[in-house]
RNA sequence: GGGCGAAUAACUCAGCUGGCUAGAGUGCCUGCCUUACACGCAGGAUGUCGGGGGUUCAAGUCCCUCUUCGCCCA
C-alpha cells in the first residue's frame, strides 16, 4: 500500500474515468431492489459556450448524485441536451455564417443537427473530465424522434383534454425573428425615449385634449381615447369623440380607472397594439382593429403616407407631420424600461396572428397548489414562482413560426379549414412531409394544408420528466414519476420549473418532483452575471481544466451555499488543491503505518482513539443532516474541519509514537483500528465532491479490506462509535497541548523540543478522564512527566528544561 | 413601482430554531525542516456584525425603519 510521494491528477483523473465508465459503475439498474433516486437533469442549451456557471450548478447535482448513490439508492441519473428551437437555429446561423430563411427548411435542419452535434461532444467530453457519474445510456436529447413522438403525444394530450386552442389573438412578436414568443421569453430592457405632447382635437371642434405618448408613429392604430374617471380635469369629455391628428380618425373617449393621472396629461391613447393595456381594452371595450404593423415591423397600407417605412423610420415622418400641422407641442426625454426579445434584444411588438395556445390562465390555483407540494431547496425560491405564476396574463403560447423545431401534428382540411390531428400510432409526424393518411374528420376533404409552424422548445423541455419515464412508449419506465430531484438554476424558474410544473400538472395531476435545488450563478469577479462573450480563462472551463484538476473545479463548486450566487476567480480554484494535497499526505502516511494492520483483531481501544472515533461519528452525523437538506457545502465544511483539525493536527501526532512502538503491540493495533475506521470514513464524507483523489486513496489502501468495486458505491458512514465521556476529555485535553505548543512556539522552540513537566490543574471530576491520556500527551508534548492537580478551573504551567 | 436576496476581520464567506470573551480560509506578523505534508506546522494581530430605533434578563440572530448592492417582475 505504497503511495507515491505526490498526487498526480492529470494522470489519475482520466484513469478513473475509464474506470468508472468500462465497469458501468454508475450504470441505471431498473431491475434493482434499491429505492430509486431520480434526477431531471436539465438539459442544457446547446447554443454556445460552455461556461462556468454550467460546471457550478451541474457540480452541485452530481454531488447530490453521488451522496444518494453512497446511500445506498438506486441512481437514475441521465444527461440530455436541449438542441432544437430558436436557440438551436440562431447558433448555427452564426457558427456558419447562414441564414435559415436562404435554404430549404430540410437543408437548414440537417446544418442545424449538425452544429448541434459537434457542440455536444464538446459537452460530453466536458462533463466525462469533470468525473460526472451520469449514465450515458440514458441519454436524450430534444430533437430525437422519440422525444419528438412524447412532446406531439403531449400535444394530442392536452388537446384531447380541451386545454389546447388555436386562436388569432393579439401575440408577443420579435421582428427580428420573424416569430412568436411567450411572455418568459421577454426581458426588460432600459431604452431612452422621448415623450411627445400632442394635441388632439374634439370632434365636434369645441376645443383640444393633449395627450402624451412615446409612440407616434401608433397614431393610425388609434381606436379611442381614456381617461380616469376621476379626474376632474377630464369630467366632461367621456362620451364625446377624439379626431387623431394627421389621420383625422374619430375615436370614442371613454373612462378607465387603469389611466394614470400622475402620467402626461392623463389622457391616453389607445392603439392595437402598444402595449397589454391596449389589448385589455381592446377586448373590454370591443373596441376596432388597426393594424398598421407588419411581422417585419414595417407600416402597411392603413399606416397612409407612412406606409413601407420601419417603424423608427416611421416616427421620425409622423413627428414631422405633427410638427408642421401643429399637433406637436413639445416633448421631453425619459427612460423607460421596453420589452425586448430575451434572444436578440429587440423590442417586442403586438400581431395578431393565429397561434396555438395552452390553457393555463384559468387555471392559476391549482398550479400554484402544485408548486406548494414541491419542495423547494431554499425555500424562499417557492416566492419567485408564486410572484410568476399570479402575474400571468398570456395563456402559454406554444407556437413558433420557425424551422428547427418539433412540429406540429396537425393539417388543416383545404376544404373546410378545420384542424386534423395525427393518430397517436402514427407520431411522429412532420405534417410538411407526411400526411394524415384518412380523410378529414369534417367534411371528408382528401386534401390538406400542412401547420408549418414548429413548437417552442420548452413545449418539448417542459417534458423532461415524462421523457425520463418515456411515458406512453413501449418501453415505458413504471414508477419513476414523480422524480426525486430537479436541480436548476435559479434564473428558470419561470419557464423551465414553472412549464415543468404544468405540463404534469395538466396530463397527470401530479407534481413532476419531489425535490427542487436551486443553485446560484456564478459571478465574475466583479460581481457581475458572467457572460458567454467574454470569454476570459476564468469563465472557460475548458481552459480552468488545463490548470486546475477536475476535483478542485468541484470542490469550488460546492464550496458556497446553496442557491447563493458565487464570485469566480482564477485564485479560489487553487483552495481545492490543499485539501486534496493534505488527503493524500494523511493517507499515505497512514498506509505506510496500516501495512500489518489486521481487521480481524479486536483490540481494546484505547482513550484517544475512542474520542477520535466518537468524534467522527459526530462530524459525519452533522455533514449527513447537511446533505440532507442539500447543504453540501456546510457538509464538506464539517468533514474538513474533523478531518484537517482535528485529526490531522491534533490526533495524527497524539498516536504517532504509538504507530511507530515496537513494545506497545496494544496501542499499535487500537490505534491502528481508530486511524482506519477515521479515515475511511473521511474519504467516505469527501468522494461526492472530490470524487477522483479519494477513489484513487480507496483504491490502494481500503479495497483490499472494503471490497467495494468502486468507493462511489461503498456506503455512506453511519454511525458506528460512541464513547461521550472519552470525547469530552479528549476535547478539554486539547488544552494541554495547545499550552505546551504555545511555551514553544513563544521561545523559538521546535515542536519536537522536549519539556521537563506539565503541571495540570483540573477540576475534580474531570480528572480521571484526562489523566487516563498521559502516555499520549507526554508524547504529543514531549513533556518529562505531568503533574495532575484538582482544581476550581483548569489551568495548565509548562515546566521547561532547565539546561 | 412591487417582490426576493445580500450587507459580519484587508479579501471571500460561515454563523440553525436569540445564550458564555463573534468564527473559517486566504492575506499579514513571529517562529518552527516535527521519522505524512514547507502545497506544511505552531503561535499572533485584526471586527461599534451597513445606519437608527424597538422587543428581551440576553440580539449578528427577532420586529420596525432607512441606506447601498444584486437578481426577478411590472
Amino acid at each position: 500500500m505504497a503511495l507515491s510521494k505526490r498526487y498526480v491528477p492529470r494522470e489519475s483523473e482520466p484513469r478513473w474515468q475509464k474506470y468508472w465508465e468500462e465497469r458501468g459503475i454508475f450504470r441505471y439498474d431498473p431491475d434493482s431492489r434499491r429505492p430509486v433516486y431520480s434526477i431531471d437533469t436539465p438539459p442544457p442549451t446547446v447554443s454556445g459556450k460552455i461556461h462556468m456557471g454550467h460546471v457550478f450548478s451541474y457540480v452541485q447535482a452530481e454531488a447530490m448524485a453521488r451522496y444518494h448513490r453512497m446511500r445506498g439508492m438506486e441512481v437514475f441519473y441521465p444527461f440530455c441536451f436541449d438542441d432544437n428551437g430558436l436557440p438551436s437555429e440562431r447558433f448555427t446561423e452564426s457558427e456558419l455564417g447562414i441564414r435559415a430563411q436562404d435554404m430549404p427548411r430540410r437543408k437548414f435542419v440537417e446544418k442545424c443537427l449538425e452544429v448541434t452535434s459537434q457542440a455536444e461532444s464538446m459537452f460530453r467530453d466536458l462533463w466525462t473530465r469533470l468525473g460526472f457519474s451520469c449514465d450515458w445510456d440514458l441519454l436524450y436529447t430534444t430533437i430525437d424522434p422519440w422525444v419528438q413522438r412524447i412532446s406531439q403525444r403531449s400535444f394530442l394530450d392536452l388537446h384531447d383534454k380541451g386545454l389546447i386552442y388555436r386562436k388569432k389573438s393579439p401575440t408577443l412578436w420579435c421582428p427580428e425573428c420573424q416569430t412568436a414568443v411567450a411572455q418568459a421569453e421577454t426581458e426588460d430592457s432600459e431604452e431612452s425615449s422621448v415623450f411627445h405632447d400632442l394635441e388632439f382635437s374634439l370632434a365636434d371642434g369645441t376645443g383640444h385634449i393633449p395627450i402624451a405618448t412615446t409612440r407616434p408613429e401608433l397614431l393610425p392604430a388609434c381606436v379611442a381615447v381614456f381617461v380616469n374617471p376621476q379626474d376632474p380635469r377630464w369630467n366632461g369629455l367621456a362620451g364625446r369623440k377624439a379626431s387623431v391628428p394627421v389621420f383625422g380618425q374619430e375615436v370614442d373617449i371613454l373612462t378607465d380607472p387603469k389611466v394614470d393621472m400622475e402620467k402626461g396629461s392623463g389622457v391616453v391613447m389607445c392603439c392595437t397594439f402598444g402595449d397589454t393595456t391596449d389589448i385589455e381594452w381592446w377586448q373590454e371595450y370591443n373596441l376596432d382593429l388597426r393594424i398598421v404593423l407588419d411581422s417585419r415591423g414595417h407600416m402597411n397600407g392603413l399606416a397612409g403616407p407612412l406606409e413601407g417605412m420601419h417603424w423608427k423610420k416611421a416616427r421620425k415622418v409622423i413627428l414631422g407631420m405633427l410638427d408642421e400641422s401643429g399637433a406637436l407641442k413639445g416633448g421631453k426625454d425619459i427612460t423607460h424600461t421596453v420589452n425586448v426579445h430575451e434572444r436578440c434584444g429587440t423590442p417586442l411588438e403586438f400581431l395578431v396572428n393565429q397561434q396555438w395556445f395552452v390553457r393555463i390562465l384559468d387555471r392559476k390555483e391549482e398550479i400554484l397548489r402544485k408548486g406548494s407540494l414541491v419542495r423547494w431547496y431554499p425555500a424562499h425560491f417557492r416566492v419567485r414562482f408564486d410572484h410568476w405564476v399570479e402575474n400571468l396574463k398570456w395563456d402559454w403560447c406554444i407556437s413558433r413560426q420557425r424551422y428547427y423545431g418539433v412540429p406540429f401534428p396537425v393539417w388543416y382540411c383545404a376544404t373546410c379549414g378545420e384542424p386534423v390531428f395525427a393518430a397517436e400510432e402514427d407520431l411522429p409526424v412532420d405534417p410538411l412531409e407526411d400526411s394524415p393518411g384518412v380523410p378529414c374528420p369534417s367534411c371528408g376533404g382528401h386534401s390538406f394544408t400542412p401547420e408549418s409552424d414548429v413548437m417552442d422548445t420548452w413545449a418539448t423541455s417542459s417534458l423532461t420528466p415524462q421523457i425520463n419515464a418515456r411515458w406512453g412508449e413501449d418501453d415505458e419506465r413504471d414508477g419513476l414519476l414523480p422524480m426525486s430531484l430537479r436541480p436548476q438554476a435559479h434564473d428558470i424558474i419561470r419557464t423551465w420549473a414553472f412549464y415543468t410544473i404544468v405540463k404534469a400538472h395538466l396530463h397527470s395531476d401530479d407534481i413532476p418532483w419531489s425535490h427542487v435545488m436551486i443553485s446560484g450563478h456564478a459571478l465574475n469577479p466583479s460581481g457581475e452575471k458572467m457572460s458567454k462573450s467574454k470569454g476570459n480563462v476564468a469563465g472557460d472551463p475548458l481552459i480552468a481544466l488545463e490548470r486546475y484538476s477536475a476535483d478542485e473545479l468541484r470542490y469550488w463548486s460546492c464550496s458556497s451555499k446553496l442557491g447563493s450566487d458565487v464570485l469566480f476567480s482564477e485564485e479560489v480554484l487553487g483552495d481545492g488543491r490543499r485539501l486534496v494535497t493534505k488527503l493524500w499526505n494523511a493517507v499515505r502516511f497512514a498506509a505506510s503505518r496500516l501495512e500489518d494492520y489486521d481487521p480481524s483483531l479486536k483490540p481494546d481501544i484505547r482513550p484517544y482513539d475512542r474520542w477520535i472515533l466518537s468524534g467522527f461519528t459526530k462530524a459525519a452525523g452533522a455533514a449527513t443532516t447537511a446533505m440532507e437538506e442539500y447543504e453540501y457545502a456546510a457538509a464538506m465544511d464539517r468533514a474538513e474541519h474533523f478531518f484537517w483539525n482535528v485529526l490531522c493536527d491534533n490526533y495524527l501526532e497524539i498516536v504517532k509514537r504509538r504507530l511507530y512502538s515496537e513494545d506497545d503491540e496494544e496501542g499499535r493495533r487500537s490505534a491502528q483500528y481508530a486511524l482506519y475506521r477515521v479515515l475511511y470514513g473521511c474519504i467516505r464524507l469527501f468522494a461526492p465532491v472530490l470524487v477522483h483523489v479519494t477513489e484513487e486513496l480507496y483504491q490502494e489502501v481500503f479495497k483490499p479490506i472494503e471490497g467495494h468495486e468502486s468507493l462511489h458505491i461503498a456506503p455512506w458512514p453511519t454511525p458506528e462509535y460512541m464513547d461521550a465521556g472519552a470525547l469530552a476529555a479528549g476535547d478539554m485535553s486539547l488544552a494541554i497541548i495547545e499550552e505546551a505548543r504555545r511555551f514553544k512556539s513563544g521561545n523559538s522552540l521546535s515542536m519536537a523540543a522536549s519539556l521537563a513537566a506539565l503541571e495540570v490543574t483540573v477540576p475534580g471530576d474531570d480528572l480521571p478522564g484526562l489523566a487516563a491520556l498521559e502516555d499520549d500527551l507526554i508524547s504529543v508534548t514531549r513533556a518529562g512527566k505531568i503533574g495532575w492537580t484538582p482544581g476550581d478551573t483548569m489551568s495548565v504551567r509548562v515546566v521547561p528544561e532547565s539546561d
